[in-house]
DNA sequence: TTATTAAAAGACATCCTTGTCTCTTAAGAT
DNA sequence: ATCTTAAGAGACAAGGATGTCTTTTAATAA
């Protein structure tokens, strides 16, 4: 349901979001040693969130990466289907294929409703919101022991 | 989230519950072939609810795998817990290692009520309150594609 | 006891996610 | 224009879940 993938990219938004009265451009390096996350797996995580414009990016001399107009707006579904995970809504608990509610496994009705609420949590939440809570730990709670 | 064994774990399961008046053992090629499931990675996934005591196996002639006394009653998480899955519930949603209220991340507090309800789904749900839906094609909503 | 049967156990192979490293590309500094 | 810098791209390895096959163990039939 939540990878890794998922974990880095909001904590990577988050901390750019952050930092951005601070500094404009953030690099790659800056990120993975503060958050404790794996350099170069974390560069390809980036890479897709500029590739979907949730994040700019510049290259070379002061370059790194950034937030835009539209990262704030972001909705948490959008950074689950990176890594395809928002399909989760759309499978079988039971991993019987495609979820069908026309034509529902022993276990279906018991778990829709709760799916249900899951998903669209998900499709309402953006990265703003989350940055609503900011409290004096907010940065260190994005921070991997 | 949801494992493919846990599938395979749960239809094997209501499969011989739902037989069990026809006849009180059946074989792994019977329900591996009925229920389209790999042969021999079910046998894995067998052999765990045999340990867990969830269901009971005889070797040898005539022999094969029956529901018992505790199968109704056994409770999904318990099988959710035999590939580790139940972990997910106390593990942070942004793989913050281990979930912890008292020091939430930026997403914490916007999950953790659906995830208790969740969990407290899965806590309460059994094998038997699975049956109690028992329709017509409730069989056929246990074969795979 | 011996043969047959079917689960249990163990060795691999495959796939996907995660993680690491090197080379290339492009932007700014000189 | 050339050098330096940092992202992008591609190759590759580790790990776990899944899938396949073979050998071993134990129960019943004969
Ligand atoms: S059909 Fe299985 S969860 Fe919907
Ligand atoms: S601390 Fe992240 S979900 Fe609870």
């Amino acid at each position: 349901m939540f990878s890794k993938s998922f974990g880095y990219a909001i904590r990577s938004i988050l901390y750019l979001a952050l930092m951005e009265e601070e500094k404009d451009k953030i690099q790659l390096d800056e990120i993975s040693e503060e958050l404790n996350v794996p350099r170069y797996f974390l560069a390809k995580v980036m890479n897709k969130l500029v590739k979907e414009g949730i994040l700019d990016s510049v290259k070379g001399h002061n370059g790194g990466f950034s937030i835009n107009e539209k990262t704030l707006s972001v909705k948490l579904i959008s950074i689950m289907s990176l890594t395809g995970e928002s399909s989760q809504f759309s499978k079988c608990v039971l991993q019987l294929g495609k979820c069908n509610a026309s034509y529902p496994c022993p276990i279906h009705d018991r778990v829709e409703l709760l799916r249900r609420e899951w998903q669209a949590l998900f499709k309402s939440l953006t990265i703003g919101d989350l940055l609503k809570k900011n409290e004096n730990n907010f940065m260190k709670s994005l921070i991997a022991i």
